[in-house]
DNA sequence: GTCGTAGTTCGATGATGACCGTACTACGGA
DNA sequence: TCCGTAGTACGGTCATCATCGAACTACGAC
């Protein structure tokens, strides 16, 4: 039979379709900022799980989901888990300097 | 009688309390980007009237208490009108290359 | 003093969005 | 085949906030 492609697409925009504000919108969050945070200081890509953040799982779809859409981050499906990464080469071609101001704030 | 100090006190966080999550809040408006955007631009302070927005003047104030609270923006009062300036120095120290990868960003 | 201009303050309203619980799908192992 | 785990989808609630108009203060010019 075909090829299972299970789970819904996951489309992401484009590195040309990626804005700033939406880029601003998506850190301005202490949750979602928490989560790049962590996807910064883990150099891999995370699980949904592997995330140490204090809200449900379903809040944490909702967030990812917002992180997706505005490009900061991809996601690659394997079984049963996602996998999530920064999408530092697309942000720092497009805004440099702007992901490693975030990050290199003490808080 | 006493020295007349009319307007409030304007007070705005100090260099050491100004958060990057306080700071991408501020900046992920569309009228407070505009806003941040222009006086980039111009170089120097502007004054509220100054600002090409597309709202009515107390929103503009609504914005402004906003940006300075975030501690992006100071303001200092000459007469009725109030003069507003982007604080570049701070914020490049506390978050370098934030400003400027969000200043060059295309849109 | 009187008027016009600059900006703030105060409600009020409407939209957005963060959050949760529950139900659901999909995969993998026993 | 049955169960546990990973994550998504949906519906609902509650808080936040962008926006406005109207009333107000402060200053400068005449």
């Amino acid at each position: 039979m075909a090829k299972s492609v299970t789970l819904p697409p996951l489309v992401y925009p484009e590195r040309d379709e990626i804005t700033v504000e939406g880029v601003l919108r998506a850190l301005a969050d202490p949750v979602r900022l928490a989560i790049v945070r962590q996807l910064a200081a883990s150099g891999h890509e995370l699980s949904c799980g592997a995330l140490t953040v204090s809200v449900t799982k379903s809040t944490i779809t909702h967030h990812l989901g917002i992180l997706r859409q505005a490009g900061v981050v991809a996601g690659r499906q394997e079984g049963t888990t996602r996998f999530n990464s920064l999408r530092r080469k697309d942000l720092d071609a497009l805004f440099p300097g702007l992901l490693d101001g975030v990050l290199a704030a003490p808080r």
